[in-house]
DNA sequence: TACTTTGTTCGTTATTTCACGAACTACGAA
DNA sequence: TTCGTAGTTCGTGAAATAACGAACAAAGTA
């Protein structure tokens, strides 16, 4: 008997999800998604980590293709990998069944 | 100094997101929120996986609160508990910045 | 060139995750 | 009551995750 395929959308959205899926990382993700930057020197004075465990942290973000670095000597900017980002919320949007055709009825 | 105090929203996003990082789980919160409902029977026929994991990843899904089962004797229907799911994509879409005012440009 | 700042990498430890098979439980059917 | 089906739990082992401090690398400044 032939075994289910997992699709290739449901392996990048549960990658995705993985990402995401530590208090820590989804801060970062929230924070960049308001504000478009951060430096990771100012995140380390206000989270409760040392500065190894959250270079840990976006080391996985940057490794699931969430965020991405800029190096601003002597620090590092980090912001959204936009087109990734675009992605996630594509499948994100797909899965959680929020169809674009939805929030159309709210108009007028 | 203090330290940043990481939101009750941020903290469930992340449990959620942690709970839909893996396949298997991603694969069966897909079908359900397809589907309504399923047997765990049936997904160990298709799944690459053997029951006693299946059971695992289910109780996975319903330790963070995502599905629920009920019953059915001999076996056990599962499906979205509703009322959490409905958290997580309330969660996931402000996250995403999938504001309900956005898709209002696509009018007209 | 030495010093400072910033962040990564390394080594370690504890915990969690993932997967399996075996054993067990629950319950309807023979 | 005995059997079969459906799932859970247990025990195990391998691998990944999370956290820390120490050591290291890169690059601007004194």
């Amino acid at each position: 008997m032939d075994k289910i395929i997992i699709t290739e959308e449901q392996q990048k959205a549960a990658r995705y999800a993985k990402a995401m899926g530590h208090p820590i990382r989804m801060y970062v993700l929230d924070l960049l998604s308001k504000q478009s930057c951060c430096y990771s020197g100012d995140l380390t004075e206000y989270l409760p980590i040392v500065k190894s465990t959250l270079s840990q942290h976006l080391k996985e973000l940057r490794d699931a293709g969430l965020i991405q670095g800029e190096i601003e000597a002597p620090r590092i900017k980090y912001c959204l990998n936009k087109e990734n980002w675009k992605e996630a919320q594509d499948l994100f949007l797909k899965f959680l069944k929020l169809e674009i055709e939805e929030p159309i009825q709210k108009c007028q």
